[in-house]
DNA sequence: ACTAAAGCCTGGCTGC
DNA sequence: TGCAGCCAGGCTTTAG
């Protein structure tokens, strides 16, 4: 579901209901939601320990613990957490539980089971491969004009596919990827080697200003603590969208239907005028 | 080293 | 109303 502006909501949230506060229990309910841990070795690395900050590296989330230790989830399309009372039966699909102080407890809950844990010790998170492959933050100065026109450069994919690929660039899902496209008027079927360095500088804005845009938005939406899950545009609204999920609807700078096509079997929305 | 395709799951929607 | 088929904002693995 969510790409780097949701998780970035979902982290600000969870950042400031779960600070401080200490795990006095865990469960772990579907053991493939951490595949690297028992269900027992899950629960005994998270209890008695505090959660001293959350935050984000990517589209992953980082739990930083006491003790040394991280507890990192993706939440992947469906994952999403939720702070209940301890008394409140366990949602639909709830995969884990944190046990709080206070007599609540952090709920991990997964429809579609693509969402993912894992308990890191001694090493720290950034060292997993998962984590250590993963191109530079896109508001890092590390990513670049020059950094992007290099990865760029050795790449024969079209470039919405390009953009998806989170070793290449980091934080963009299926909607920014095609927004940032929209943005910088460069046709998605377009291979990344081909485009110009002209374009390449425009994308590279876009891609920052779309992910601040959302980023912005976020900020101002109310999140009910029983659904962090970061869906801050509601599940069929238009959001800010320009393209995205508006196939068929008039481009808002030049009137052309937006057209839908299919690159690596997903969906990719552009305007067939301003993106030649 | 890079790319294409299948796979992981469930549920909601569309069209017959 | 039922059912088949399609679709969904992500990523990994396998095969080429």
């Amino acid at each position: 579901m969510p790409e780097l502006p949701e998780v970035n909501l979902v982290v600000d949230h969870l950042g400031r209901l779960v600070t401080g506060r200490e795990i006095q229990s865990s469960a772990l309910f579907r053991e493939r939601l951490a595949p690297h841990d028992t269900p027992e070795r899950f629960a005994s690395e998270l209890s008695r320990v505090s959660i001293e900050s959350v935050t984000r590296r990517g589209k992953f989330i980082v739990f930083t613990l006491s003790g040394g230790k991280f507890l990192l989830t993706h939440l992947r399309m469906s994952g999403r957490f939720a702070l209940l009372p301890n008394e409140m039966p366990d949602p639909k699909f709830t995969h884990a539980v944190f046990y709080l102080n206070g007599d609540e407890k952090l709920v991990f809950q997964d429809q579609r089971h693509f969402g993912l844990m894992r308990v890191v010790g001694d090493g720290g998170y950034e060292s997993l491969p998962e984590v250590a492959k993963l191109a530079p933050e896109p508001f890092s100065t590390d990513f670049s004009v020059k950094y992007l026109r290099a990865k760029m450069a050795a790449s024969r994919l079209p470039i919405k596919q390009f953009l998806l690929d989170q070793t290449k660039v980091c934080g963009l899902g299926n909607i920014y990827a095609a927004e940032s496209l929209y943005h910088s008027r460069i046709n998605p079927e377009l291979v990344a080697n081909a485009v110009s360095t002209r374009k390449i500088s425009q994308l590279h804005q876009a891609i920052i200003s779309v992910l601040e845009t959302a980023i912005n938005h976020a900020s101002r939406v109310e999140v009910d603590a029983s659904n962090i899950g970061g869906n801050f545009y509601g599940d069929d609204a238009d959001g800010d969208w320009m393209v995205y999920a508006r196939e068929g609807v008039e481009c808002g700078r030049c009137g052309k239907p937006i057209a839908r096509i299919a690159q690596g079997g997903r969906s990719t929305y552009y305007c067939p005028r301003c993106q030649r």
